[in-house]
DNA sequence: GTCTATACTTCGATAGAC
DNA sequence: GTCTATCGAAGTATAGAC
């Protein structure tokens, strides 16, 4: 049982600050980064506040994985909302911060229990609202989706935009631009496109 | 100038077998695990001699880096001899060690100049021999590519394998069966179908 | 709620004997 | 080629004063 140690409040403003200095680390060092010490001085406070917030490292990335699910909920939502709800969506799907965030918590769950059945479970609910998501905006487009099964459909445009985002961040380039434009021809089917700028949303900030 | 230390021979046994333990260590624990200690102690044998075949832990990893890349170019190499090069293809790219090791140097090479730049490298590279074999084969086969690129193909097989693999590692089920059975449906369109028994190749063993 | 102080562990790395 | 010995830095975590 290791504890009984006094613990902060869930609301506190510090609270917050540490988690977003944690998620900082995260996004540019990686979770490896993400220790006590490192946290506190990004925030400019002491590393042992972080103890007296998270009763352990693991408890502050159990927080860290719900306060980023619960943002990835909103995004989609928003896009949903969108004039061209499948633009927005594979906007959403191809944003490096929330791609990278995502990439490092599966490495890290990947050996940590806890946190793997947490972020298992957000991950396995956003899927099956994304799956929603573009069952009903391709069917009031008419889409026929062909032999694809609906279910598939999200696995597919997230293991597409995942790589793409992921390989980018390493310098990679071979085939990404023609899958992108392929992307963009098929969507342009249903949506207009916007007068081009970039590739992806301008709106899109990072995970905080 | 970090050394003029004695460093051990690239082809000393005891060289491979710490790469041993490392690779081990990183598919089990994450590159977190990668510790000299944690190597040396999974390998029988003192943390120094880490120090001692490798300068830095960064060059321990581009020696792993190299070794699994050249691992995995023989892999492909030799699902393309198969007769059924679909399916092998895909065996290997769905192979589980194969794929954690890639997802692993990927979150470690992330926030390691170095890494990225080799791991980078061999990535690019593996992914033009890919494409060159998926069009050869799906030429001899008579496949029509219609509006899909050839270079976009490799893109979206490696993004739908490693999403599946890694989701599945965390527990994650969702969309999965449908999208396997697709590409299954897919592939036995060209190649006869295996006498079912579970759905990944058996031949293929732990990166090692 | 935040601080000082502190215990204990593990890390990367090096020097030098054998 | 492998060992002993050893450094200093960084890690998690706790107790207790303010």
């Amino acid at each position: 049982m290791p504890s009984e140690r006094r613990i902060g409040a869930e609301d506190s403003a510090t609270r917050d600050a540490l988690l977003d200095a944690a998620l900082q680390l995260l996004l540019e060092e990686g979770y490896a980064s993400v220790t006590s010490r490192k946290v506190a001085g990004r925030a400019g406070l002491k590393p042992q506040l972080v103890h007296y917030y998270f009763r352990t490292m693991d408890e502050l990335f159990l927080a860290l994985v719900r306060r980023g699910s619960a943002l990835n909920f909103e995004r989609q939502a928003r896009a949903l909302e969108s004039a061209t709800p499948l633009r927005a969506l594979w906007a959403v799907a191809t944003e490096p911060a929330g791609t990278t965030f995502t990439t490092e918590l599966f490495a890290l769950a990947n050996h940590r229990k806890a946190i793997r059945a947490e972020l298992a479970a957000h991950a396995e609910e956003f899927r099956r609202l994304q799956r929603e998501a573009l069952v009903t905006v391709l069917a009031t487009y008419g889409v026929d989706l062909g032999v694809v099964p609906p279910a598939a459909l999200p696995v597919v445009v997230t293991g597409m935009s995942q790589i793409l985002v992921l390989e980018e961040a390493m310098g990679m380039t071979t085939g990404h631009a023609e899958l992108r434009e392929l992307v963009e021809t098929w969507i342009s089917k249903y949506e207009p496109a916007t007068p081009a700028r970039g590739r992806a949303s301008r709106a899109a900030r990072p995970t905080a």
